[in-house]
DNA sequence: GTCTATACCTTGATAGAC
DNA sequence: GTCTATCAAGGTATAGAC
């Protein structure tokens, strides 16, 4: 895979996250790698194929994610920190998380994309509700209902908090992700 | 104040929380209305100009209700109820609230539309804390931890399950909107 | 006071040069 | 295989007609 390729990606990729998908050009990026925009389409053909190509890359890397700890035998606990961390992260560079940015656009976007993002947000939910589920039943969590409403009441509050520290201030995220941390304890 | 001034905000908005912000163009409002997207400017000068009516709109429709809630000596169980409904006829009409529509776009919205959704947002968690904390206080609700935490976490999973409901199903909400109910019955 | 004709710019994309 | 010249369509906004 070519340099350039990979920079167009990581340079897509920021700004739906820091501007939105319906906000950024070819130009954005072509301008910033000192090439012409019609040279992105050497690489990506549409920007239906660029912007599904980068919800599928965020897929692959959630399931690196998972199998790494996976292999390194973490516990619930252990497992549902470092996705919190991934939350974190986002927060301090300024970002939001792909499912939150490309959520609310979702009805302008490509089927491609839309089928994409639908299959990532399913999986990561599905693998929340099943951590939640097992750590529950091992004594590590404790909450009422079902573990499924709990998956999307977390994954709400990460998604939605990076949104509100861009209209608020940044320092809010750390009380959100504290207090549901403390929830979780019981 | 002229009908189509009228009628330009509501398709305005609609659009905003149906397509975001950057998805919209003056000619998706002017066709609907059958005039020329040019006659949008008389009534609105720019799009930032829209943009910020709109947020300002909402901001007063909020603190309406908080005047009528006052009014009818509404109970914080029921303010809160009252609060929440919003965003469920949000979720039937297939539309996501201000702030998820707008957060994510925040850096690319002028500077006045920015100032405004602050403020309104703002505003918003300080009266959703409050009665949070008032209706702890008199046993209506329990959870831990202060109060403004609690209001970002609420406020967080009705934004963003809105915007889930838009990747998932429409039939997500509910259990979202339930589990929250009930963690609040201590 | 209300709206149209029109300008000017940026967009995503194609065809073809090197 | 990689990129440039160029295009048609659509964006916001201004000037001026009725």
């Amino acid at each position: 895979m070519s340099v350039t390729r990979e920079r167009i990606m990581e340079l897509a990729e920021e700004l739906i996250l820091t501007r939105g998908y319906n906000a950024f050009s070819y130009q954005d990026i072509s301008s910033e790698l000192g090439i012409k925009n019609a040279a992105i389409h050497y690489y990506f053909p549409s920007k239906a194929n660029l912007g599904t190509s980068i919800i599928k890359n965020n897929g692959q890397r959630f399931e690196e994610m998972v199998q790494n700890m996976k292999i390194m035998k973490f516990d619930e606990a252990k497992q549902l920190e470092s996705f919190l961390r991934i939350y974190a992260k986002s927060n301090r560079e300024q970002k939001i998380c792909v499912i939150g940015s490309l959520g609310p656009d979702f009805n302008t976007l490509p089927e491609a994309s839309q089928a994409e993002l639908k299959q990532m947000t399913n999986r990561i939910l599905q693998w929340l509700s099943s951590i939640l589920e097992t750590g529950r039943n091992s004594g590590i969590f404790s909450f009422k209902g079902d573990s499924r409403n709990r998956a999307l009441l977390i994954l709400s509050n990460m998604i939605a908090s990076l949104q509100l520290t861009r209209v608020l201030d940044k320092t809010e995220f750390k009380g959100i992700h504290q207090t549901l941390l403390d929830d979780l304890k019981g």
